[in-house]
DNA sequence: CTAAAAACTTGCAATAGATGCAAAATTATA
DNA sequence: TATAATTTTGCATCTATTGCAAGTTTTTAG
């Protein structure tokens, strides 16, 4: 049931080739759509026409209008996915979790087109957008946290959310704060190396947050 | 122009007085008809008709079906903010946040009816819910780092975003952890206590993520 | 107390996202 | 090439959401 006598060889068969083809038209007509006039002014019938289906079509593609500005972001995360099974023995968790991080925001600057900008214009002007962003944002945290687990047998499951959940939700933090204040990828990339090490030594490791004002570099006194 | 002869005294009008009820006529009809039958199941003119409104006044209390789930939220967080104000001095930023958040969680748990255990079941079934709760999670993330950077005058705003990005981070895990778990209110305060001083800590703190394996339980040697 | 003003409710119509279904078209298999 | 499997499409439908204008209620002014 699966040798092919003839042609159609290499990797994929017609059909899944077309199927690529048809995600990416959609995708792509629909990001130029929402640059040009913004979201809510494309409607599925305009992104159809312009992608060169039917309506009908572009939800069997994508479940919602949402979902297709982040069509980009799902291919990137098989990547992800890649390097956190590629780590080099030796390297903590945390460590191997700073790299995949800056790797991948890396690998996301580079992103052909303007995709990237215009993702991020529209996740900061349409709240439904925000609000699917931080979705996704939680999915895979939750399958960080499985990963972590797997790294780190001996965590305990709840520490390891814990783990995940501060460090997602620092970055979260930082990226978010790069981009609304306009900075430039070098500058992101210096702000998610200090919030990493803040939250590896400790939130109270900020001497501004503690009651002794004269302390030291070092905070050793705050209570738990 | 605004003092009242006769009758109608005390701390509203007619009019205000009329709106809180319907307001929470709505709110209750919904979250009952949700727990009846499903968020989906229900719709705006099911939940209009048993709230005895017309379905087109839902959208004068509610800007949207999803937004009525978190009714109670709303009233819940003008306590928090309260609370926030009536800091005692002396106590650090952290220590604040810990009391508040934790005396947060008794007010939620204390809540009448099963309004909490129907949010979290609607939160943890329906996506759109769930998207919906994270933004608002965002939204006090983002309003927190406010209130930090007003306490903390010196303190980085890059920093304060990442501290709160961390903390509200680490406790969201936290609870989503024990609900997910079916923790009990005790349980989940354990947790919440031990999420906040592995954050404190810092991360590196937890040895089993650190590549000494007998290092004792202070972990000073991790690189930044 | 009464009339005008202000605020709220309601009904009606329209837009657009989303879904189910069955016919039509395309690709794969034998 | 005939047949099976899959995909695309058109159509009907449901429902959330919004704008608008008319109808009610509450407030304010006289």
């Amino acid at each position: 049931m699966r040798d092919m006598h003839h042609g159609a060889a290499g990797s994929s068969g017609l059909r899944e080739r077309k199927k690529r083809r048809t995600r990416q038209a959609i995708a792509a007509a629909a990001l130029r759509l929402f640059a040009e006039r913004g979201f809510e002014e494309s409607t599925i019938a305009d992104i159809a026409a312009a992608a060169d289906v039917a309506p009908r079509t572009f939800f069997s593609y994508f479940p919602s209008k949402e979902d297709v500005v982040f069509a980009e972001i799902d291919d990137r995360l098989a990547d992800v996915r890649e390097r956190l099974d590629r780590r080099p023995t030796g390297e903590t968790p945390l460590t191997t979790m700073r790299r995949v991080v800056l790797e991948t925001m890396e690998a996301l600057a580079a992103e052909q087109g303007d995709y990237a900008a215009i993702r991020t214009k529209l996740m900061l002007e349409r709240p439904a957008l925000q609000a699917r962003a931080l979705q996704r944002l939680y999915d895979a945290e939750q399958e960080l946290t499985e990963r972590l687990r797997g790294l780190c047998p001996d965590i305990d499951a709840s520490d390891a959310a814990v783990v995940v959940g501060a460090t997602v939700g620092g970055l979260k933090a930082a990226i978010m704060y790069c981009r609304t204040h306009g900075y430039e990828p070098a500058e992101l990339n210096a702000a998610l190396d200090r919030a990493l090490a803040i939250m590896e030594d400790g939130l109270a490791s900020l001497p501004v947050l503690t009651n002794a004002p004269d302390a030291g570099p070092e905070g050793t006194e705050t209570t738990a």
